[in-house]
DNA sequence: TTTATAATTTAGCCATAGCTTAGTTTATAC
DNA sequence: GTATAAACTAAGCTATGGCTAAATTATAAA
């Protein structure tokens, strides 16, 4: 890289982790959509308490985050009853699932077990850029035939 | 995946946002004592206002959080005068740096563009494990021949 | 139908990580 | 050698995302 003699511009520099951070503001939100569609899917519903133990929190956290999200319009629910997606939650969580499948299947392609593969794609997901996506994409292509 | 019909066991799907959490709770200590390392590398010193510019923050943000990584003893400096890393905050950059540029390097080994690929790496970097990296390395090496 | 249990919410705590505004110290320039 | 500018710190605000303990509501069992 530019590492032993020369920075970047600083304003160049800023932006990288300017963008890592506005990746992060949006990483819960699609954590959260994606396992409530999840959920809805395979168990018919999502329930807080379900939420809460596969996100790995206790329960009022759980239900705060959603609280936020119901407030930024991802997700609806009346006291005590189960939760749903808006259409904007599940658009997001759609996309968010798309672009889960082809890191997952991109590691896997390129020869990382599935263990490794599961668990990196987690956090992979929410740092890889379209035009990253469209190389892994063509990459899974070639690999499967 | 295993979308479809199963969800995956309670505690593994817990593990594996746990793990996320895990990585994003280094991240901001990586990413200080990388910027650290090179600003002294390449301008001899590290004071807080390129610190500060060159992650994007305030100047106030950078402080306090300098504060929190010399309480934790990856930094050390006196009050109005520049930054240092310790042993440990050496370490940890020389490690994060390596970790930074596999990532790099395999981005444009694959076929990203160079502008993706910094931008990329930045975020991609905390959650890429060992066994992972592994398979980066060796596409790596396949493609520099 | 009452009671016990499970699910959810409320309240209140903590740390991180951002900000602004204001004050202090250091360095620079005259 | 002092005035000004730049760098840094201090104080105090906000939001997110964790937690525990306690209260409330819903559900299941007796």
């Amino acid at each position: 890289m530019d590492r032993n003699d020369v920075l970047p511009d600083a304003h160049e520099h800023a932006a990288r982790f300017n963008q890592v951070r506005e990746a992060h503001k949006t990483e819960a939100t699609e954590d959260y959509v994606e396992l409530i569609d999840d959920l809805i899917r395979v168990h018919g519903e999502a329930r807080l308490v379900d939420v809460a133990s596969r996100m790995g929190v206790t329960q009022p956290t759980a239900s705060k985050t959603l609280a936020r999200l119901q407030r930024d319009g991802f997700v609806s629910s009346e006291p005590y009853r189960s939760i749903f997606l808006t259409r904007e939650g599940k658009d997001l969580a759609d996309e968010s699932r798309l672009r889960h499948e082809v890191v997952f299947n991109f590691l896997l392609a390129i020869g990382v077990d599935r263990e490794a593969a599961i668990r990196d794609s987690e956090g992979m997901e929410h740092h890889v850029s379209e035009e990253t996506l469209k190389v892994f994409k063509k990459i899974i292509r070639n690999s499967s035939k």
